[in-house]
DNA sequence: GATGAATGAGTCTTCATTCAT
DNA sequence: CATGAATGAAGACTCATTCAT
């Protein structure tokens, strides 16, 4: 019985995850949430508490499904350039998926700002994606591929703010085709930072 | 008289900019504006159309004003190093102000992302802040101070993405007295990235 | 379940023809005839899209059972005679019933002058009254107790003119018992109208 | 200086005269109306007490220059059926006069069944139309043109009614070039009811 | 468990009216 | 006299939440 409200509640996530990618946090309603999970707006009261907890339980799901999906891409690699190349493969999918992606956590972000909640779950995701690229760092360094005297924790801040950085200037492009050219930008700005000997 | 009218739209967008970044884009009101103005409903509306008039002007008036400041500060100084010291120490202003503007500001990307008059206004934005590191970074590499090789237009991109990638992280943190900190991650990847010779 | 949307409806349109008879079209609001209905603002908006939408269903509705009204009492009789004075006794019901109605249909009148889909509803009503009065003549031709040269379409123009043009005049006598007064010279001009031989 | 004064409210009636006609009479704002006037919202207020005023002003003022146009018809012909074929003249105009007046006056006339003060002066105007109608029906009765037996005053409620009813019908109608062929309706009826021997 | 009818608080928006200049 | 800035009351509409069935 657990089983299945887990996949209800599963269905419904990803529902309110096409909902607010499509009408944004603020317009996004209960009614258009559980119009998209093809269930009543009751049924979407019945699994979560109101409104916010709903959202808040998608801002978990999903940054943990893209930690994972970043984790597995890294973890089936086996050198730090290798790991790094996947690392930011995993993250510039395709234009549709990160277009998805961002529109929806561009407004958690600026949810986030003013809302404790969200801003504790979106500080755990970054120190989950500190630790990605911290760890790749540290191989690199003890492999001698990557420059010894980088800070760690310093690069891997970095690191985050080119990912979120460009993604959002290419959400805020024209040319939603320069999906590859930015993806480019973000690896060779990896190269530079760590200063490839 | 068209000046009174001038400095009236001016007051209710400094009004504007207080509630937004108090309450959020969304959950700011109409009432909640003219309060911050210390003005009656009806004039919000006797200077503007509507609420996304009045919101879109503000975003408007305030990149403006953060271009302005930035390119000022860029210009009184002479060498390129201390040109992108000044545009560092413009970005990284206060807490407080850096406080008060990224939350507005991460409020209207999130809005920029279904809106086509914020994105464009956004992009606009972008265009100024990449010319000015732009310029920077080509007065570095004639001068002999920058790597001849950087690709101008690339760095820009990467510039940029980190100063918004850092102040989102700075924002979620925990610790919002770690700004210096995140200045100083700023101007070292900046460093780094430009690869003094 | 059906059933009780409708019944709701009904309730809903019996309410609003009380609220728009009593305050007139434009002053009605939907919390009126909330009140009216006895029941929350919110329930309007939940049967109806929006003001317009209930009015104009008002007016289908109102039009509607008016000519199943006139149409119903001429159907009970068998001569042409009688069916015309059964019409105008079916038009000429009460004093309270004419005024109540013609209140809201005046003001319906006036909006459709500017509103398509008033227009439209209105004209449809016009053609079931034609039919009627249509009906009549010709009933009465065949049998020989009308003039045979009378131009049905013509004459039933003119006896819906003179329907609607003395109610309206009834309306804005100061002697709101003038009504029996009233309805005798309707009968009289459709006589004389139809040239009995 | 009075002289002044009342080409002022003139010009400001004809002003209400279009926009109400334009935008019906509860759309219709004193801005709009300054506007047609080319005067600032202001000077309406100076002129006249309020909105009611000013309309009930307006409806004055039509009125009683409809009353006085089919005045000076008749007035100008000196048979009674050329006094009958003027007044139709003098009321069926043209389509477009017809439309501007007869919207405005509907609108007034729905106004009128629930606001005394509208309701007067449209019971004046009535008993003007009225003895326009006793007039030219008299004088056909004493020149032994119209039937003896003919109740005036009934006959004139019925010929206004049937002036209202026809341009309320014809203003629903879809075809508003109908008008000539309404026209004509309205002379036969009259003909057909005055019993011309 | 599921549905969706009902509620009502909260906002934007319009506009008559006032009044200082 | 004329202007138009300012006010604030009023109303349509949305939608989270509740709850009876």
């Amino acid at each position: 019985m657990k089983k299945k409200a887990e996949e209800r509640k599963n269905q419904i996530l990803r529902a309110a995850f096409q909902a607010v990618s499509t009408q944004g946090y603020n317009s996004v309603t209960l009614q258009s949430i559980a119009d998209h999970a093809g269930v009543s707006k009751g049924v979407v009261h019945y699994y979560f508490d109101n409104k916010e907890d709903t959202l808040s339980q998608l801002l978990e799901w999903i940054t943990n499904k893209i930690y994972k999906h970043e984790l597995k891409a890294v973890d089936s690699e086996s050198t730090p350039l290798d790991k790094l190349k996947a690392y930011v493969n995993s993250i510039f999918v395709s234009p549709e998926e990160n277009e998805k992606f961002y529109k929806v956590y561009l407004d958690f972000l600026s949810q986030a700002t003013r809302n404790e909640t969200y801003r504790k779950i979106n500080h755990s995701f970054y120190q989950q994606c500190w630790g990605i690229t911290s760890n790749i760092i540290i191989f690199g360094q003890e492999t001698g591929v990557f420059d010894q005297s980088i800070d760690v924790e310093k690069a891997s801040k970095t690191m985050r703010s080119i990912v979120d950085g460009l993604l959002i200037q290419w959400l805020m492009s024209e040319d939603i085709n320069s999906h590859e050219y930015y993806k480019e930008i973000c690896y060779q700005s990896f190269l530079k930072h760590l200063k490839i000997t």
